[in-house]
DNA sequence: GGCGGTAATGTTACCGGAAACATCGCGCGC
DNA sequence: GCGCGCGATGTTTCCGGTAACATTACCGCC
């Protein structure tokens, strides 16, 4: 194991075959777990593979094989804490796979800088892409680019969704643990704001709060779309339609959460006493808030990891298939200051 | 351009070339920019190419010019907002040089982990490596797993540095705005808060805050270690040697800053009329802090680019060399509510 | 003891490009 | 009129693997 020359090439497999006295083909095979090699000559093998600090040359092998071992993923410019970890999850089980990860960041409403993107994919023989920015535009855009590999957009594969959701009643176990929480404070009038419509995972999340609260036999009291924002948090919060009697807030996340906190802030109204708030996500930030948010944390690792999982199911690799039965971590539930029962006198 | 065939399996130059009816060789010195073909050959090939949407396969460019297209980018896991923007500007700019940033996050203080990482971008052949978590261990141990390939360690490169700055009076335009800015309120008091100090940056941005202060004649009145997160800020702000008289606190950017903020108004501080509080970075949600932070916003994506158009010089891309002369945009001073002059009646 | 079968290993072709080298054709100078 | 030089293009080889096919060598069996 000593360190190599620092001059010295890269030992190919015919470099290892000469020291072993084998033929490189022999080293291929070994390498590729072939059983049927005599112990002594496999000894030969590995030593040789050990003293030369063999590495695969991945360019070689993928033009041979016409498989490479990269994927591509296509991610929103301005990753959001959620996404942001969802694709640290699927780079860490990537990479446990043997694959690596070849992020391409985008601005989804940039139409030259997705076609770009795409090209240069394209060009990258990678086994298959993976788009994380489940806009609805940019879903058809990626479609209608017409790769060659298999591709996969991060649709609804929420960590907390229960097993027997169907496409008519979506679940969220993390919205579910929100509701529960203000109602068991006793709220009944819920106001929603939601996240930009066009992405799916937004719309999903806002169904899925109006699942919960119909489980309970309630209805919200309105939403507004922000942008997951505290910007459009602060603006949704200015406007919010108080003479309706809500007594709580429930935001798509925990920025969107900041903006609701401040502009009611400065509205004088005070949280939690007239109004709770909640988020979504726990931030790190969030704890220090002001006041402290409620909110719940979600294991978006873990969902980057079985979504990745599954795609490597999809393209067929079935080591990594097996991996997809990690258990699913459910939300959990973080109650700080934000949240409160509703205020006496109101009905 | 009419759309691919689904099945289509891609064109090779060998393809286009019979199309045209010329020699491989002749489609692959077109598309190196040779220029010493006939034009009624080029415009065949060029005709071709088009026809046949003609895709390089880098795997195959790569193994044959010992060359490839793609960077290996090692950056910390928890990528913080500036790292966070300053690779989305690194990724820009190579992409627009024809390079694919290939991204591994990695838990510096996971040896394992690191480890882990080196190895896979082994085999990668990357054109090179840069490494975007400054952290002094961290650079050592890539520095040591010797590399084959050249390596870049972000290390100051900071978009506001003057050009003047030798390499014992270290200057950071932002750090500047700073102390200028909390200077000519009247604060002569200033605590510092950092971050972790076996980050290169962290140190010396400390140092340009020293430096920064020593022009107006001053010198700091002590500082504390954070973690860049608002925990760690939260933590230094409960132990802040407010008996030394201090008026004013710069943390070492806008998280720490936010920790900062509520632990001094769990100790009934009022910011800004008894202490001044600035962070550094202007995240978006700074602006929704109680109060609203002042700040600088810094040009992370522009200095991403920088790093990146450098990193091209290095490993020898002239084209991209040309366009290192981007002009930088100077570090903008963000006033808002947590700072104002110190209070009367204190020195 | 020669033959078929199979396990272990070797040989050759091929992936898609790039580089080195080879060739062709034409204008020009002597 | 012929050879030379050079511009334009073609041919071959190589990069480092993988896959298909070929070849040993040894075994058991009739």
């Amino acid at each position: 194991m000593s360190p190599t020359e620092p001059g010295a090439a890269r030992a190919t497999i015919y470099d290892v075959a000469r020291a072993a006295g084998v033929s490189h083909q022999t080293v291929s095979r070994l390498l590729h777990g072939f059983t049927g090699i005599r112990p002594a000559t496999r000894e030969r093998v590995e030593r040789a593979l050990i003293e030369l600090e063999y590495r695969p040359n991945l360019a070689a092998r993928s033009l041979a094989s016409n498989g490479s071992r990269r994927i591509g993923a296509l991610v929103y410019e301005l990753l959001e804490v959620g996404p942001r970890k969802t694709i640290q999850g699927a780079s860490d089980a990537a990479r446990r796979a043997g694959y690596l990860l070849d992020i391409v960041t985008l601005d989804p409403t940039d139409d030259a800088a997705v076609d770009e993107a795409l090209t240069i994919m394209r060009g990258q023989d990678l086994a298959g892409i993976l788009a994380f920015a489940p806009m609805d535009l940019l879903g058809d855009r990626i479609r209608q680019a017409d790769f060659a590999v298999p591709l996969l957009i991060e649709a609804i594969v929420d960590p907390g969704a229960s097993a027997d959701d169907g496409p008519d009643a979506p679940t969220d176990a993390g919205m579910d643990a929100v509701v529960d929480h203000l109602v068991s404070l006793g709220h009944r009038d819920i106001f929603f704001v939601s996240g930009p419509r066009e992405w799916s995972a937004s719309r999903y999340r806002e169904e899925a709060f109006v699942a919960a609260l119909r489980r309970h036999g309630l209805h919200p009291r309105g939403s507004a779309e922000a942008e997951w924002s505290a910007a459009s948090g602060y603006r949704a919060g200015l406007s919010l339609p108080l003479e309706l009697g809500i007594t709580a807030v429930v935001a798509a996340n925990d920025q969107v959460a900041l903006g609701l906190l401040r502009a009611l802030a400065e509205q004088g109204i005070a949280v939690p006493h007239e109004i709770s708030v909640m988020g979504f996500d726990n931030i790190p930030e969030s704890e220090y808030f002001q006041p402290p948010l409620s909110t719940v944390s979600v294991d978006y690792e873990q969902k980057g990891r079985i979504l990745m999982n599954s795609f490597l199911a999809l393209i067929g690799d079935a080591h990594a298939a097996a991996e997809t039965a990690e258990r699913r971590n459910p939300p959990q539930l973080v109650v700080r200051s934000s949240t409160a029962p509703p205020p006496v006198g109101r009905p």
